[in-house]
DNA sequence: CCTTAATCGAGACGGTACGTCGTGTCTTTAT
DNA sequence: ATAAAGACACGACGTACCGTCTCGATTAAGG
């Protein structure tokens, strides 16, 4: 027979499980509250009572799927390849979900840089501490406009390019513009 | 009573004047095609017609209210004034319409960088011609990149920023990024 | 504050009766299902899980404003009162709801004579059962053509005529046509 | 090459050939000016400057295909004979246009019984008057309503029945009601 | 262990907007 | 002057979702 009612966390996973694959099925433009609710074979009064509308929805079936933020800083010896590891991991969370999500969540969420944009200045300070200490740079105390301006750019390339974002691009803002600008800091 | 009916290029006006009026009093996310037809006192079919969608009818209005993209590049005497003022351009065609309506085209519209980072591109070349034949720095043949660093970062700011973008943003951009890396461009 | 949210057979009853109103106020060709939703304080979609369009609304609130079909056979002591009275009673049922409407509901409905033939078949019938027991005629036994022929000329009337039914011509259908053949009817 | 421009009579008939076509094609509720604009290959004007709406545009189309109505009184030696034939007459007309096309006349274009009826008891009367001067009935003179007792009949049936009249039907309209009727009236 | 309160699954309700269709009028261009 | 073509102002269509509300059914927890 009918197995039982789900509740409480089970329940909660099994809707954002279906909140993920709505979202892959259809796109975000057309997903809708009926739809997700219709996948996870409930009413959309179980949706609305835990978040207020689709973006909410989105964003807490996003952080469900992927896991927390990567903070596990990489150490590749190098600050080039430390820095290009971060954008790596970036883009590929990015690929994960698709720009459109991306866009739809900004208009209707608020969406901002701001924390992203913080937690990516800790890391790149770590990055560049450890570079210092192994002495290939000058000094670690740089700009914060310099810290995060590799995130930055990767980050305007995401949203706003037209195509995935490749591997040259990565080593472009890595080469062209980080790396000289960090290595002319003033000691 | 009212004279004859309005057809072709007064009636299209007057539909983007309508467009444009209902975007500034009940702001992208609220607005509609209804409403829009409504304030221009015709049908909904007479927008379709021109326009697919409200995306594309904004972004229509936003033509025609602002005129034709700046082209007449600043000439302030040195490459750093002559960028600031590029950027302050910028910064203020973002402030007349909103962030909202931005993001609202990013996601409906596949709005992207494409068009803008085209123009900006030349735009900067022609800055930096300038600033070499002046001797400011030793050769305008810079990467692409580099070229539009400074407008990448700023529409950076602009999109996902949480505040308008303020005048010490605008020189830390040129100052601690952008004139470094030109000045130590290979002769 | 508003009281209670309207659901099931209370709201439906409101439906038909907003129905009911809007055909006696603006008639059925002018009668939209906007039109009734509006008067109803409702949207269209709760007119439309019921009936599938306004021809089978208008039909439900003819129902719903007439109660049901008066069954009850009238009995008047002679053949020519009872028949006169059952007369009387379809040309009042018409008078109630206008010519249009019926043409309108035949266009869009397939109104048709079926239903409404077998009933008075049946009021028929016992009329003239009654009649021959009293001796009226020499027998109930006639053809179904000449027993439901009062009705068939008056609904035709009904249907058809460019005015009101008169008391006259109810009496014409059944002193020249009806009664003279009934009362030659083979014993 | 194209050939000249259509005008006058052989523009009408162009258009009331591709009404008549377009009324097969679609069946009336669908007919749209558009659509037979569209078929004559012209503009709407070009049918509202000759009829005010789809109503009459369709009447006209009848017309024009029919022809006029027969008003050759039919001559077979007997009232029964004569009286079948004009019943055939009419059913044959009813069948080519469809039931539809008459009830979306009579609900937009006020379609009556009028015409037809005064029509009809000429053609009757003068079947009646063969008949008494070939002494088979006692005398034409009966009252009208007898008069146009079986076209009454038969397009209570056309207008309302639910499928086409049978030659059944006809006969017994014939010889059920109307000759016994004819047959007794007072000398 | 049995009541009791909460939540689930389902779907109706009052709304807003969608994008389409057809009406009848009006305008323009070209015979 | 009028045919051909089509735009315009208008109104309604039937659909899709929104976010709220109601209704039993079912569970988990507390007395």
């Amino acid at each position: 027979m009918e197995s039982t009612r789900r509740r409480g966390a089970a329940l909660e996973a099994d809707l954002l499980d279906a909140a993920w694959a709505e979202l892959k099925a259809v796109g975000y433009p057309k997903l809708t509250m009926e739809g997700v609710a219709a996948r996870a074979r409930t009413g959309k009064q179980v949706l609305y009572r835990r978040w207020r509308n689709r973006a909410e929805l989105v964003i807490a079936a996003m952080r469900h799927h992927s896991g927390r933020i990567a903070d596990r800083v990489p150490d590749t010896g190098t600050l080039r390849g430390d820095t290009l590891a971060v954008l790596h991991l970036m883009s590929e969370r990015q690929r994960e979900v698709g720009q459109d999500v991306i866009h739809g969540l900004m208009a209707e969420a608020g969406f901002r840089k701001a924390e992203a944009t913080e937690t990516m200045q800790g890391i790149m300070r770590t990055l560049l501490e450890r570079a210092a200490e192994r002495g290939e740079i000058p000094t670690a105390d740089v700009p914060t406009r310099l810290l995060t301006l590799p995130t930055d750019l990767l980050r305007h390339e995401m949203v706003l390019g037209d195509e995935p974002v490749g591997e040259g691009t990565l080593e472009e803002i890595v080469d062209v513009i980080f790396l000289p600008l960090v290595s002319m800091s003033a000691p």
